[in-house]
DNA sequence: GACTATTTCATGCAAATGCATTTAGTCACG
DNA sequence: CGTGACTAAATGCATTTGCATGAAATAGTC
C-alpha cells in the first residue's frame, strides 16, 4: 500500500497539473481582457440559467460546481450584490433559500460565452484534432471517481460547465 | 478568429479542468492528512535541492514553478520562517541575491516524497495503464506551448516538479 | 412531544493572493 | 560620467480563501 508510482503516471501527473494550470490561466485572462468577471461567475450563472425555473438551492450549486460550502456562499453574495441573482425564500425548508438568475444574469452569462468559447477554441480547440480531444476525454475520464464525492462530468451543449 | 469550439474540445476542456482540480485537491489533501505543508512548499524545495549548489536566484525559481513574482517572494518569506532556506547576498548583482536550501529543507523534502509518491501511485498511477500515461502525456504536451512563456515540462526523475 | 443528530447556510478571523507600486541596482548609450 | 530604460525583489492594500464555528431549521428516535 504505498508502491512508487511509475514514471509515466509522474509524467502524466506533471503535465496535468502544469497543463491545466497554463490554459486556465490563459482563458481567465483572454476573459479579463474582455472586461468579464472570473470564470467561477459564469459556471455559477449557467448552472442558474440551466435551472428548470431559473432557480435552484446554494446546495445543489455547491455540488455541481465542486466547490466547498462557504465559498458558494460568498459567490451568491456577489451575484447578488452584483444584481446578477436574487435570493428567494424556500417555503418548503426554512432553513434553506433559492437562488434566481436575474435578467441581467442570464444577458451577462450569454455574452460571456462569446469570449469564453473562443477563448477556448484558441487554446484548446485550435491545438487538437476532434478524435484527439476525444482521447484525451477518455483518458481524463479515467481519473475521474477516485475521491469521496464524483460528478459524472456534465456533457457540454452550449454554454460548459467549466468547472 | 472567432471560431466557436467544437464540442469534443469542449468536453476537453471540462474534463481538464474538472479532473485536474479533483486529483489536485485529493493529492493535496493526503499531504495534509499527513501533516505536511502546500505542495507549492515541496515543488520549491525540489528546484532548491536540484540546483548544483543547492541554491538558486528568486528569479530562477519563479520561472521554474510558473507562479508570480510576488508569490515567489512570499513563498520564500515562509521557507525562511521555518527554517527550509536561507536567503544569501548575491555579490554578482547586488540588487538580486541567493536561496538556498537548508538541511532541514533537504530532509522535508525527501519525507514528503514518501507521501507525495504515494499520493500520485493512488489517484493516478492506479487509474491508467503505463501506455495510457503516455498516451495521456503526449496529448496534454500538444496543449502545452500556447500562451506567453512556455517551459518545456520538466522529466520526472525521482522529485517531480509538480505544477 | 422532548431530545439529539443532521442539514443548510452565514460569518469571524487568519492566511493567502492579486495588483500596483516602491526601492535598489544594472545596463545601454550618448 | 549622466541619464533614461530595464530588471530583481519586496511590500501596502484590497480581495479572496480556508477553517472552524455558529445559528436556525429539520429529521429521527424513543
Amino acid at each position: 500500500m504505498k508502491r512508487k508510482p511509475s514514471t509515466e503516471a509522474t509524467a502524466a501527473w506533471i503535465r496535468l497539473m502544469r497543463v491545466q494550470s497554463r490554459v486556465l490561466d490563459c482563458v481567465e485572462q483572454d476573459l479579463k481582457k474582455a472586461g468579464f468577471p472570473p470564470l467561477a461567475w459564469y459556471d455559477a450563472l449557467l448552472e442558474l440559467s440551466r435551472a428548470p425555473s431559473g432557480e435552484m438551492r446554494p446546495v445543489e450549486l455547491e455540488k455541481q460546481m465542486l466547490i466547498p460550502q462557504y465559498s458558494t456562499s460568498r459567490l451568491i453574495d456577489r451575484l447578488v450584490d452584483e444584481g446578477l441573482a436574487v435570493r428567494r425564500e424556500c417555503k418548503i425548508d426554512k432553513r434553506g433559500q433559492f437562488v434566481e438568475i436575474t435578467e441581467a444574469g442570464r444577458e451577462l452569462q450569454k455574452k460571456m460565452w462569446g469570449a469564453y468559447s473562443a477563448a477556448i477554441e484558441k487554446h484548446v480547440g485550435s491545438k487538437l484534432s476532434d478524435t484527439d480531444a476525444l482521447k484525451l476525454c477518455g483518458l481524463l475520464d479515467r481519473l475521474g471517481c477516485s475521491c469521496s464525492d464524483a460528478r459524472p462530468a456534465a456533457v457540454a451543449k452550449e454554454g460548459v460547465p467549466a468547472r
